[in-house]
DNA sequence: GTTATATTTCGCCATGTAACGAATTAAAGG
DNA sequence: CCTTTAATTCGTTACATGGCGAAATATAAC
């Protein structure tokens, strides 16, 4: 019961599932991430070490950059499908579409220059 | 994203996941409900509202007696699958197993002693 | 109508959780 | 090496949530 309440806990969060979401489209970088959400890289890398408890995102460094991507096998039985349909519902919602929206933007830019950006907020 | 979001909040949460198993079988009655998790009357009641507000329950008042069970149709679209993955993948963990056995006790008991010791909890 | 009974609502307390900024770690680049 | 930079961990604060018992509500039984 432990590994299915630790999914349901970490798809309790609308930032989390946020962040999900915007995995979808391919692994993202922690930075790229925090410019999504909006919110400090201490929250957001937080909220990354949930999803990755509950085994829904695994994680890759490569040099001073770590990646995020949705887990290709999910040690919860069944919670990729559980997450397959949670997709299926939410792609229309309009955060969910102005996420997808500022992704696409935040993709374009220079990784180095969002990085510098993430650490002059006042 | 708001009636997704209550559905997945009110999942969250093992006692309330347990009480949609316990409906799987049919509707019940609150104080059966009461004496499966062994809480008081109160703290059920309100796990039972999160639960209707999630529009993964209804009810029914019959008499004295308030009966709960699944909803049959749900607002946040594919709850019911949803729901149906996640029996399927609970099914067989330990704390429900014992839920499940419980359960069966408890509905062999007489509704009116059941209620009677609700309010005698020392 | 008054009492008994089943459930809910309310007020409270303890714990959990999301957010932040500061300090820390790890890896490049000078 | 020493600095810069990306990410995480830590410590704190504010707010959400789960639990209880007492009071309120609603219905049946007398």
């Amino acid at each position: 019961m432990r590994e299915v309440m630790d999914v349901l806990k970490a798809l309790a969060d609308e930032n989390r599932v946020r962040l999900l979401f915007a995995l979808r489209g391919g692994e993202l970088c922690v930075c790229q991430l925090v410019a999504l959400l909006n919110l400090a890289p201490s929250t957001v890398s937080k909220h990354l070490t949930i999803l990755r408890s509950a085994r829904l995102v695994e994680s890759r460094k490569d040099g001073r950059w770590m990646y995020y991507h949705l887990s290709t096998e999910f040690r919860a039985p069944s919670a990729g499908k559980l997450l397959a349909l949670l997709f299926k519902d939410m792609a229309k919602t309009s955060r969910i579409a102005e996420d997808r929206k500022n992704l696409k933007r935040i993709c374009g830019e220079d990784m180095g220059k969002l990085c510098r950006r993430l650490f002059c907020k006042p």
